[in-house]
RNA sequence: GUGGGCGUAGCUCAACGGUUAGAGCACUGGACUGUGGCUCCAGGGGCUGGGGGUUCAAAUCCCCUCGUCCACCCCA
């Protein structure tokens, strides 16, 4: 039996690896654009991080995490997400003594789930953080950057649905007026929902099952509780958004399953992608780089699903970079015109000649099957000249060109 | 972790339990040695995901397993 990857693990071949990296490429660039620097942080953590930072009874540290000791006997987890690696880097290189943190993040990270389409077990995520920054200004705009990103990337048929959370001040008081509703309705909510009920009562709050559906109905609903400073930072928040031109759903039933949220919390949700539809989602998390042993410190950040972002823009946006087929007769050409390859590969062209020895008609029926755009021809007859003949591959139409010209004329067309 | 659908060539899919498992696309070569695509001809490719069972006979029926997809769950 040969051997294959691992499940939920998956090879990313040639052609979407292309899509990928302009998607990466493109985040950067928005994202540098709004005052963000790329941080890299390692793709192990000691387990503590992410039972401290996460949250002990959440799902994802529960049963979801690639733990294991390593030889020294410590446990070490396979990051399941990017956020508490970079509070983790924050407090331990003291970046708190900097300005606001504004840093983003690209690459794997690992869930032990059932893999389906838009869930496996080895995911990229392209993260942002603000760091120290407590402005619900800062809530909007690094939505609106979000959006910005999306909109240049060419995403369609997408959501932005947001709700507050609360604080340490107003949630306590509303989560013990819901467990006391919830109580009530016990029989009726599903096994999860009461087996959780004490530990997490907010998760009933968007169950999908009928039965909780129906119970939590007329549930009372955070948004009444927020204490006065919640509720104003919330509402600065959808008033910024409103200016800003970012169209927001407020959806008072959005619980994140990840612990550190506080106040602002969002999620973008894209058609097409079965249940798996969330593309990309966040939040305010107030009070984790404390919890973690740094100083008081209001956080906002997100993440996106890369291979959920990959399946919505497919052909969105995204042009393959053309191929060029250089095609050189005989061995005087082939001679004379390696500098001319050079030139044009350092100008930043996509150039490729295939070695073989046939004729043109062979040389040409190779450049189309390698998916060239243009094939430049430098035989007998263009040495004499000093040219070099450049046919566009789709129209059929070719010209001479001098070959002081040619990279300057290609440059103008791709 | 639970329930269900589906696994046949590189891809998309055929084949009533019954000859040697086929087609289109793709690939390789040729017709065609200064011009590719279209057309025509030829060719390579399959332990029918893997293992076991039922049967004179299994791609087809049954069981197990692996993978994938859908829903639950969870979430990016």
């Amino acid at each position: 039996m040969t051997i294959t990857a691992v499940r939920g693990f998956n090879d990313i071949l040639p052609d979407e690896a292309e899509l990928w990296r302009w998607l990466e490429g493109t985040a950067a660039r928005v994202f540098s654009s709004y005052g963000y620097s790329e941080i890299r942080v390692p793709v192990v953590e000691k387990t503590g991080l992410f039972q401290r930072s996460i949250g002990e009874t959440t799902d994802i540290v529960e049963k979801e995490m690639y733990s294991f000791p390593d030889r020294a006997g410590d446990s070490l987890t396979l990051r399941p997400e990017g956020t508490a690696s970079v509070a983790r880097a924050y407090i331990e290189h003291k970046l708190y003594q900097r300005p606001v943190q504004k840093l983003f993040y690209m690459g794997p990270m690992f869930r032990y789930e059932r893999p389906q389409k838009g869930r496996y077990r080895q995911f990229y995520q392209i993260g942002a953080e603000v760091l120290g920054d407590l402005s619900p200004l800062s809530d909007a705009e690094t939505i609106e950057m979000l959006m910005v990103f999306f909109n240049s990337v060419g995403l369609k048929d997408y959501g932005l649905e947001i709700n507050s959370l609360g604080c340490p001040e107003c949630r306590p008081g509303y989560k013990k007026t819901l467990l006391d509703f919830l109580a009530a309705l016990k029989p009726s909510l599903c096994a999860n929902c009461s087996g959780r009920m004490e530990k997490n009562p907010l998760r009933s709050l968007d169950c999908k099952n009928p039965g909780c559906m129906e119970a939590t109905k007329d549930a009372p609903l955070l948004s009444g509780f927020l204490c006065a400073q919640c509720a104003s930072h919330f509402e600065k928040v959808r008033q910024r958004l409103a200016a800003l031109g970012v169209e927001a759903t407020v959806n008072p039933r959005i619980v994140r399953g990840l612990d550190y949220y506080t106040k602002t919390a969002f999620e973008v949700v894209a058609r097409g992608l079965g249940s798996q539809n969330a593309v990309a989602a966040g939040g305010r998390y107030d009070g984790l780089v404390k919890d973690l042993g740094g100083p008081e410190t209001p956080c906002f950040g997100f993440a996106i699903g890369l291979e959920r972002l990959a399946l919505c823009v497919k052909d969105a946006k995204f042009k393959h970079a053309p191929v060029i087929a250089f095609i050189p007769l005989g061995g005087p050409a082939t001679e004379k015109g390696a500098g001319l390859l050079r030139e044009l590969r350092q100008r930043g062209l996509k150039v490729v000649e295939d070695f073989s020895e046939a004729g043109l008609k062979g040389r040409m029926k190779a450049a189309h099957r390698a998916g060239a755009r243009y094939a430049l021809i430098l035989g007998d007859d263009e040495l004499r000249d000093g040219v070099i003949t450049l046919k566009d591959m789709a129209s059929g139409e070719q010209e001479k060109t001098g070959l002081a010209d040619i990279a300057d004329k290609l440059l103008l067309r791709v």
